[in-house]
DNA sequence: GTTGACCTTCCAATGTTGGCAAGGTTTACA
DNA sequence: TGTAAACCTTGCCAACATTGGAAGGTCAAC
């Protein structure tokens, strides 16, 4: 039995997330005092390092709802979480690509900029002409 | 001399956004016909395709500010370039090393899922335990 | 009993983009 | 000339996750 600040200390999840995930549906109400403060137990503190753990790993607010459900399925198919994950692992994936062919441009336009006094520079005539797409 | 439409199908960077840019600031008030359309020249359209390339290559809009601050100043020293694109691909090889570790992890914990109708699973065993953090 | 630390709800902002609505303008065609 | 389609205008809402603040109620310690 613990007041938010206390749970969210406990878990590493702000009090202002607590109620955001309360309020969009991914935590269910949390039980209160009569005087209308949430409180929490251990077992809630629990859930909640779930999902700071599942956040920490980038998975969208979306996707730790199906991972919760599925944790509180003992019934669950490992299989089920599985997909998730490597769905996951795919999008993460093409996002690494995605920003690695941004560096990788960057970084050869920068190989031939001077990096000096001079005014002229590659990086921003590439800029200019559009990169020749 | 063209209206919006115009002008995004010629830069690729939509009308929503060219009016969006406008209200940033990042792109100054454009001229306007006596009837209230604006309206655009092909230099216009050059910038609008700077800006266009600069957000292909990741750049949020307050570096684009300075990149173009830097493409319109003919005395720029191209170091002050080379710095902004350089910091810039130091952001994102953080931000791809954040995302690697999140993919390395997940596919340790995937790696060691049976994958298949049994419940257990070491990946939501993981997100229980906080990962050993 | 007062002070300070906590809690509550509501509103706003971040950054970039898309969508929709209601209304005015221009263009093309019959 | 009339009209319909295609365009433009502004403004508001939505997304994503998170943070901040304001105004006000409650609890604990001293």
């Amino acid at each position: 039995m613990m007041n938010i600040g206390k749970a969210a200390a406990a878990s590493g999840v702000s009090a202002k997330m607590i109620r955001y995930y309360e309020s969009i549906g991914l935590l269910p109400a949390a039980r209160r005092t009569d005087s209308g403060y949430r409180f929490y137990t251990d077992e809630d503190v629990h859930v909640l390092r779930f999902i700071r753990r599942a956040r920490d790993l980038g998975f969208a607010v979306a996707d730790i709802g199906e991972l919760l459900a599925l944790w509180r399925d003992q019934g669950r198919a490992s299989a089920d979480v599985k997909r998730i994950a490597l769905g996951h692992v795919a999008a993460l994936e093409r996002k690494i690509a995605e920003l690695q062919g941004m560096v990788d441009t960057l970084r050869m336009l920068a190989a031939h900029c001077h990096g000096d006094a001079r005014p002229d520079c590659p990086i921003l005539t590439d800029l200019d002409a559009g990169g020749g797409r």
